[in-house]
DNA sequence: ACCGTATGAATGAAAG
DNA sequence: CTTTCATTCATACGGT
C-alpha cells in the first residue's frame, strides 16, 4: 500500500499551521464528497475501475476537483473502500446465504442465487473510459452536500433469517466459558 | 454510491417499515434491539469480547435471532460502536485526569499512566471463547490478541487547499484516456 | 411538540 | 488486501 501512496499524502500530512481549522463553515476534518463526486467515482467503479493506477488517481482527482476539494488520497481510499467493502459485503452475504440456506431453502433460491452471483464482475482493466460529463449539469446544485441526506434506504447486504418458529425453545446457555 | 444495491430482504419477511417515524417517511427502520439482545451482548462485552470475528459474529446473531428479527451486521455494528464509544469516552476522562494532573503530583502520574495504558477492564482479551456452546464446536477461534498501546493521535488539521467554488464552468473534459 | 441524548449505520482514513 | 479506528449522519426515545 505504501508503494502506490507514497507520493499522494505522505507530504501533506502536517503541512502547516493550518490556523485552527476555521473551516468558514464547512467541517474542514475529512474530505467530504460532493454528490457528483460520489456519482462519477461510482460510475467508474461499475464500469470496472477497481484499482486506479497513480495517474489515474491524479487524473480522476483533477477533474473531480471541479465538484469540489479533493484530494488524490481521496480517489484512492475510495477506491479501496469501496472494493474492500463491496468484497466484505459478499462475503458476509455468502455465509448468511448459506447459513439460511441450512434452515430455509425455499424459494428464497432464486434470491440467494442473485446475490451470489451479482457481483461476480470479471474484474477487467478498462482501458478508456468514455462515460462522463454527458449529463453531469444535471445537478450540480449541491456543493458540500453529504450525500446520505436522502437514500438512508440503502441495502444491508446482510440479512436475517428470522427464525420465529422457535420462540419457545429455552433461552440459549449463555455460559461463556472463557479461560 | 453502492454498488451492489439489492433490496430483496429474505423473502417475505417485511423488514423495517413501521418504527413509526411519522416525520420523515423513512421506510428502513432500523434495528431496534431486544432488551435480552442488547443484555446478551453486553456481557459478552463484558467477558472482553470487543472485534469477533465473524464466525463469532454469524454465531452470536445466530443466536440472537432467537429474541428477535437481527442481521450479523447489527452485531458488527454494535461491537463496532460500543468498542468506539468506551474508548470515547475513556479518552474524554483522560483529558480531564490530565488536565487536573498540572496541579497534582507525581504520585498521580502513576495512575494516569495506568489509565492511559490499560483498558478499563484487565484486558483480558478473549482467547478460546465459546460463544454458545450449544452448536459452537471447535471453532473458537480468535486473533484479537493485541493490545493497542499506540494511540496515534492523528492532528486533524486538514491540508488540503480549496479550490475555490467556480461551479459554473462548463464541465470538464472528463474522459479519462489512459494510456 | 420540541429538544437532547443514546445509539444504529455509514464511511473516510489508516494501520496491519 | 484486510481490519480497525475515528467521525459523522440519522433516528428512536424519553424528559420537560
Amino acid at each position: 500500500m505504501e508503494e502506490g501512496m507514497s507520493e499522494f499524502f505522505i507530504s501533506g500530512v502536517s503541512v502547516g499551521g493550518n490556523s485552527g481549522s476555521a473551516t468558514t463553515g464547512t467541517k474542514c476534518g475529512r474530505w467530504n464528497p460532493t454528490t457528483e463526486q460520489v456519482k462519477v467515482l461510482t460510475e467508474l467503479f461499475s464500469s470496472g475501475l477497481r484499482t486506479p493506477s497513480t495517474d489515474q488517481i491524479q487524473k480522476i482527482s483533477n477533474q473531480l476537483s471541479f465538484y469540489g476539494k479533493i484530494e488524490s488520497k481521496n480517489v484512492f481510499y475510495w477506491f479501496q473502500n469501496h472494493k474492500a467493502r463491496e468484497r466484505q459485503k459478499r462475503r458476509k452475504v455468502d455465509k448468511d446465504v448459506i447459513r439460511s440456506e441450512n434452515s430455509i431453502s425455499i424459494n428464497s433460491f432464486t434470491q440467494n442465487f442473485n446475490q451470489l452471483y451479482q457481483v461476480s464482475e470479471p474484474e477487467r482493466v478498462i482501458e478508456t473510459l468514455q462515460l462522463f460529463p454527458l449529463n453531469s449539469f444535471g445537478e450540480s446544485e449541491s456543493k458540500n452536500m453529504r450525500v446520505h441526506a436522502s437514500d438512508q434506504c440503502r441495502d444491508s447486504t446482510m440479512f436475517s433469517y428470522t427464525v420465529g418458529e422457535q420462540m419457545d425453545h429455552p433461552p440459549l446457555d449463555l455460559r461463556l466459558s472463557f479461560m
